[in-house]
DNA sequence: CTGAAAGCGCTTACAG
DNA sequence: CTGAAAGCGCTTACAG
């Protein structure tokens, strides 16, 4: 027998039309228990499968979901997260049943758009998007096919007004930090962040800021871009004003991480001179000396309502019923040894 | 005009056969420059894609490649590497025009191998495996379909040896980093090692310590579960052994900042007291305090190599000639501050 | 319950 | 250079 089995070649050993062949591989209930287990057994001896594109053509599905990753998931500097992810996708799509293609949003204009692409060649039934500006030809095209999609991670922007979405607390998460170091006493608060607009981190900010100012703390704020070497100039220029405070919140573990290296550095004691505290509960975060008190997303939680509202939209493609369903996730205070 | 446009539409609109805009948009020279640019227009106006399917089905190719990842990619202990990896396959499957597809390799017995099926079902062109112990039954199926694929990052296995590997050499690796404490004249070393045979850290391993043995050094030898927490525990139970020595080398970078950790909280100063090196070039390996002295295992040049030599399989394929390249790479010292 | 037939959207020999 | 036709491997009304 060749490599490439058909139902033909099915039907013909199971001396059957090729019609009842598809319907018993596809358990039809047009078919007879005799027939159906008759056929399904040759094909699982001859270790039949499906050509997927020959049912992807008469189905006009494809049994893929297609993962779109921003440009900045090639710099490690913020996005050591986004690797983390991956794997819980890849766990629960493939438990779906589906397969997981990635693809990268080009950031300049593109004629040629790769999502879009995808799309119009029926290669995925669906797209979650993890970027954080949406290319925003791309969201009016998919806003007119109705296309299922949703979008992970980052706070609604205006544009997505139309579109699912769900994403953490990032308020609420700054607040947790704020009531953790407030309650052990602290008065007067470093903050290392990114003055540039980032709704994402500036709810985080603002979370914090708020709850501090609140209760009468004092912030310092510092600004540096967002990667580990530039916070670590950040905190060596402005050591002495980050020595005046009892506690420090970085805006992400990697900034939080660099200026307890830069303190340690300078013989400053964690926690005791100095509390430190990060935001994403990233791998770093568990392992640095001391562990670093953290913000956890949440991550398996979002992933998981992530697929499961967009299978629903799948199964739903035809019917045109959009949920527009917006998903805020609880984020959770991981206490350790750094605060 | 409809969401589905097919080449009759754009056939209708040129006003010449649907046989014709093939051609013509598949740039063949059977068609007449006129012809073919007033085709090229309409479709580029109505955006026309090609339905994937119907060409898949047609040629018998997908245009797509196949990421096998082992079920160990599931824990971030040691794998926070395979994340980082995938960036990499990301840009430069991306660059060449095939998409991405995730899969899992199964570690049970699996009467229902998702990677054959994949196969079997024509939805990839070419695989790429990394996983440590490829499933047997998987390995002998590809090897008698003559299906494209390569084995990336782990020394190769008797049972690969009728197909394509890269990796990197793991026992230069560790000679490397013995040169390079030998060089600051440490004579007694401890390692964090594993005892469970695993080729690529026994290589590891044994490119260590036949330098060091070579050049009379000493070495007290440990082992603990290849990951951060088991390494803690290990090194706080042999703390006393290990202040014997001044270098310290950990398999991997977790490892040595697991070492790193429990020594700094002992008040011993690295890399004055003891020196550390690790092995992998990890995120966390920058941005630990003090950062580490590690090998750089050329991931990018092992990426590229990788899909270059996949395609070319891949475009070969109905020659079944099977070049059967072994790639081993150079590893790469990275001198850090703790050493 | 089963089969013959049409059709999904393409490519490509074949004929002109 | 162009078109009509066959066929890739399926699904599913339609007829019986």
């Amino acid at each position: 027998m060749s490599d490439n089995i058909t139902i033909k070649d099915i039907a013909k050993l199971a001396k059957v039309s090729y019609s009842t062949v598809s319907r018993s591989l596809n358990d039809s209930p047009l078919v007879s228990e005799i027939t159906k287990n008759k056929v399904i057994k040759i094909a699982k001896d001859l270790n039949f499968e499906f050509n997927a594109n020959a049912r992807g053509l008469i189905l006009s599905k494809s049994n893929a979901i297609a993962l779109v990753l921003s440009n900045k998931f090639s710099y490690l500097d913020t996005n050591s997260y986004q690797g983390l992810l991956l794997k819980s996708y890849l766990d629960i799509i493939d438990k779906k049943g589906f397969d997981l293609i990635l693809l990268k949003q080009q950031d300049f204009i593109n004629t040629n758009n790769i999502v879009i692409q995808h799309i119009k060649s029926k290669k995925i039934d669906g797209l979650i998007f993890l970027v954080e500006n949406p290319n925003k030809e791309t969201l009016s095209i998919i806003n007119k096919l109705k296309f299922p999609v949703i979008f992970v991670h980052y706070p609604p922007t205006p544009e997505l007004k139309n579109f699912n979405i769900i994403y953490s607390d990032y308020y609420k998460g700054g607040r947790l930090l704020a009531d953790h170091l407030l309650k052990k006493n602290h008065i007067k608060f470093t903050i290392l962040c990114n003055d540039k607009y980032n709704e994402e981190y500036y709810l985080r900010e603002k979370g914090f800021c708020d709850e501090i100012k609140r209760h009468g703390g004092i912030i310092n704020k510092l600004s540096c871009e967002l990667n580990f070497f530039s916070a670590v100039e950040c905190c060596e220029e402005n050591i002495e004003s980050i020595t005046k405070t009892t506690a420090l919140f970085g805006i992400n573990d990697q900034i939080a991480l660099a200026a307890m290296k830069v303190l340690s550095e300078h013989e400053i004691k964690i926690p005791n001179d100095i509390a430190i505290v990060g935001y994403d509960n990233s791998e770093l975060s568990m392992y640095s000396s001391p562990s670093l008190t953290t913000i956890n997303l949440n991550r398996d939680q979002m992933v998981q309502s992530c697929i499961e509202n967009l299978i629903i939209q799948i199964k739903n493609a035809n019917k045109k019923v959009i949920p527009n369903e917006i998903i805020i996730l609880d984020p959770l205070l991981m206490e350790r040894a750094s605060s």
